[in-house]
DNA sequence: CCTAAAATAACCCAAACGGGCTATTGTAAC
DNA sequence: GTTACAATAGCCCGTTTGGGTTATTTTAGG
């Protein structure tokens, strides 16, 4: 069985190299490639699968992912990008992708994405994969920066990521609400922040709490 | 360069195809293959990868891994097992596992992801990233929860998280700060908070943004 | 025994915050 | 065409916050 496929790259040289080199096998067809989101959304024929640059001029693969999705909920989006960042795997990921794979992977493994993704799984760069799995690991290095934090500088903390107000730390711990802003000042200092939003993000987000 | 690699499955007959099957290829030498953790962590050469089973007599593959973590810290770990369910892929992953791949992997393709987490990367089998991929989307029930707020409150949300003041957003935007803290009201009311801190820990524990 | 660190508490002050209220504009729905 | 809502923006006012500084007591370690 074919796998039609359509492509969105704005570097036209490697845009033409990879139409090239996927039509070369004859289980693969390219039925269009193009340089921009808004050409790809206009009038494109639906494909198995959608390879899909990040950075491009006019809207971002990102944001292009769920214009896509909509248009098209069958259609199985690859990310293929040279972003390799937490950020961008992660936003690809949240916006629905099915695959993420760096430019610099090989023609045959990048075939081999496409593939599987066509038959229903989901397709990962090892690199990419590895930083997907690292998002599931709790960060234990960060939390050694962090043990700088007193014990009753840990409680507090994780008072205030529950959203209690200084005063009513204070009367739960038994102590003037003066100290407890001291306490919080000093956190403050140690997590490098400089407001209990900025705390609690920087809590929360490197799980000290 | 060779890799060297240890192997924990109980089904001695799985075991010994596998065996035979990596040892004809010249690349990877199969170091010691055993059917329990507990011989294998007793006296056994340290190898580059170890191709660990999940369901094993004495302790689990998941249970097992801090432990050759510990012994070994540098030694990759890749889970092949049968075991398909998310809680299972869940464990491994917060385990740290380098990779996981189903038994019904093709042999060149377990070869593959052995190659893929010796060179620094993880390995994925498809339809075991797809389900990783999907416990990032958050469920969407959520989402309805808290669709009440505006797509210009969830932005403003997103960039509280992030632990920028409220006349940085202003710029950021473009708008006036006092707009700003107008949308903050707007969104206090909608989540049932009353300061920034604790909108900060409902966004980000029911993962609004 | 003495020193270091932690926990406690107070003061000042400018800036920010939270809550309340009103108002205009644009757009989408009925 | 008017009703509804989102986004914009301003004002007031009292409270809280963040940053700076100082000081006492207790606990732990050398």
């Amino acid at each position: 069985m074919e796998i039609t496929i359509g492509l969105v790259e704005d570097h036209s040289e490697f845009r033409q190299s990879l139409v090239f080199l996927i039509s070369s096998f004859t289980d693969y067809q390219v039925v269009w490639s193009l340089g921009s989101v808004k050409e790809a959304l206009d009038n494109q024929d639906p494909v198995d699968v959608i390879l899909l640059d990040i950075n491009l001029p006019d809207i971002s693969g990102i944001e292009a992912l769920p214009l896509f999705r909509k248009k098209n909920p069958e259609q199985k989006i690859v990310m293929l990008t040279i972003q390799d960042d937490e950020e961008s795997i992660l936003n690809a990921i949240k916006a629905g992708a099915d695959g993420y794979i760096l430019k610099k992977t090989s023609p045959q493994k990048i075939l081999e994405a496409i593939r599987q993704v066509y038959e229903g799984g989901a397709a990962l760069t090892p690199m990419v994969a590895k930083q997907v799995l690292a998002m599931f690991t709790p960060p234990k290095a960060k939390a050694d920066t962090h043990s700088s934090l007193t014990p009753r500088e840990t409680e507090i903390l994780d008072l205030i990521t529950q959203g209690i107000t200084t005063v009513m730390i204070a009367e739960k711990l038994f102590i003037s609400p003066q100290t407890v802003r001291n306490h919080i000042k000093n956190i403050y200092e140690k997590l490098q922040v400089h407001s209990k939003s900025q705390a609690v993000a920087k809590a929360l987000k490197e799980r000290i709490v």
